[in-house]
DNA sequence: ACAAAAGTGTTTAATCTACACCCATGT
DNA sequence: ACATGGGTGTAGATTAAACACTTTTGT
C-alpha cells in the first residue's frame, strides 16, 4: 500500500460554487444554464475543473471571478462530493464552495454571458448532477453558520438600515424576528456604527443607516457570537 | 470553458483518517508509523488513495477497516486539503475524514502491523505533509459537533457510568465540567436508560451504568441538542 | 388627519452557573 | 473509624421571549 503512486487512479477534481445573494426580499442563488452538453440547457451551479498550480481556494475563486467579475468574495468550502456516477461524462470529485456576494456589485455582461440568474430558494429548479443536494447542504451551512458569526453582511450594501439587516436574516433563518428582540441582539454585538444619516426611500421617516465596524468585528473573533436568533 | 474533459487535469485524491478514542482519561489519536517513502519512519495519518469504484465515505471506511478492523465506524467528511505541495512525491489532494472508535474494541494485531500507536492530544508529535494541521481541525470540529449533538458514545464502552462520560466531555472539550450541572444537563436530554447494575472498580459504593438509548435519541433528531456545557 | 414604517423598554420565563453536604462500602 | 469516590438540589444571575405604543413626515 502506499509504495508508489504510479499505480494508482487519477480523477477530475471540480469545484462548483453555490453563490448566494439577497435582494431585500428574498434569498437567492446564482445559476447557470448550461450550454453545452451533457445537459444542455438545465440549470447547473458555477463550476470549472481544478488546475494543475491551484489549490481548491483558488480554483473557486478563479470560477466566482469568471461569473462576477469579483475579487475577494467571502467564501467557504463545504463538502467534497463523490459518487461513483454523480458526472455521467466521466468520474469526476466535486468539491463545493459557498460564496455570498452583493447582489448589486456583481457584474451584469458576465451574467448575460452565462445565460445565468438569480433564484429565489424557494423557486430552484432542477439541477443537473447532484446539484440540488450540494444546494442544500450550502443552504444548511450558511443558517448555521449565520448564527454562529455574523457573516451576512457581504449581502449588504455598505450602508443599511436594521430593517434591511433583519430581512436579511430572515430569509437566511427562513423564520420570522421580533424586530425589538432583533435589534437589541445586534446592538449587543457591538459590531456595527449607526450614522447620522438616513434612507429616506422605506418610509416617510426615514431610518438610520449603518455600517459594518471591520475593526471592532476583528477585535471580537475568536469569541464567537451565538447569535441565537 | 468546460466543453470537453480530455484536455483536463487529473489528480491523485488521498483520504487521510483522524482516528479518535478515549482511555478513561485522555482523548487520543491513532497514528501510524511510515515504513515506507518518503518521510519513512516519520509519523501519520492513516490514509490510502480513492480507488475507481468507491466514494470518499467508502474509501474512508476501507481505510478504517484496515487499521482496526471495524466495520460502521462513527466518522464525518472534515475537509479537502489542497496545498500544491503538500505532497512532495506527487500532487496530491486530500480529503479527510474523522472518525470515533471504542479504544478496546479495536484489533490491536493491525495496529502493530502499521506500528501504529494512540497519543493524546497533548502529545502528537510532528506529523508528515500538513497533517497537523488536518488533526487541528479534526480536533475543532470534534469539539464543536459534540456541543451541538452528543456523538461521543462511540467512544465509551456500551455500558457506561456518569463519572466516564464525564470525563470524555471534559477530555474532548478540554475543561473542567461541573458534575452536577453535568449530569442534570445529560438528564434533560432524556437519551440514556440507567441500569440497575452498577460499576463497582472505581469506588466502594459503586456507581449505576447507564447505556445510550438508540432509539429515544432517533426520535429527538433534527431537534438539535446544543449541550452548552 | 391619516397612512406607513421607524423607533423604543419592560416583564416573564427559561436556562445557566455556582456551590456543599451526605452516602455506601472496603479497608 | 475513616478514606474514597458517588450521589443529590437550590438560589441567584444571565439570557431569551413575548409583547404595544409613540414618532415622523409625505400625502
Amino acid at each position: 500500500m502506499l509504495k508508489g503512486y504510479f499505480s494508482e487512479y487519477k480523477v477530475f477534481l471540480a469545484v462548483d460554487c453555490i453563490i448566494f445573494g439577497f435582494d431585500d426580499e428574498d434569498l437567492k442563488v446564482l445559476l447557470i444554464q448550461r450550454d453545452f452538453e451533457p445537459e444542455k440547457g438545465k440549470w447547473s451551479l458555477m463550476g470549472g475543473f481544478l488546475k494543475k498550480e491551484e489549490t481548491l481556494d483558488d480554483a473557486a475563486s478563479r470560477v466566482l471571478f469568471k461569473l462576477t467579475g469579483m475579487h475577494n468574495i467571502y467564501m467557504e468550502q463545504l463538502y467534497s462530493f463523490s459518487e461513483v456516477n454523480r458526472d455521467p461524462v466521466d468520474r469526476t470529485i466535486s468539491t463545493s464552495y459557498y460564496a455570498i456576494v452583493n447582489i448589486d456589485k456583481h457584474n451584469k455582461e458576465l451574467i448575460k454571458n452565462y445565460n445565468a440568474k438569480w433564484f429565489s430558494l424557494s423557486k430552484i429548479p432542477d439541477l443537473i448532477f447532484d446539484h440540488n443536494l450540494i444546494v442544500d447542504k450550502a443552504v444548511r451551512r450558511l443558517r448555521r453558520r449565520t448564527s454562529i458569526n455574523p457573516i451576512g453582511f457581504e449581502l449588504l450594501p455598505e450602508k443599511f438600515t436594521m430593517r434591511q439587516l433583519q430581512k436579511l436574516y430572515e430569509a437566511i433563518l427562513d423564520k420570522d424576528i421580533d424586530k425589538r428582540n432583533f435589534i437589541n441582539k445586534i446592538n449587543s454585538m457591538d459590531i456595527l456604527v449607526k450614522l447620522k444619516e438616513k434612507d429616506m426611500s422605506s418610509s416617510t421617516k426615514g431610518s438610520y443607516l449603518y455600517k459594518f465596524d471591520q475593526q471592532k468585528y476583528d477585535e471580537k473573533q475568536g469569541n464567537n457570537f451565538y447569535l441565537k436568533i
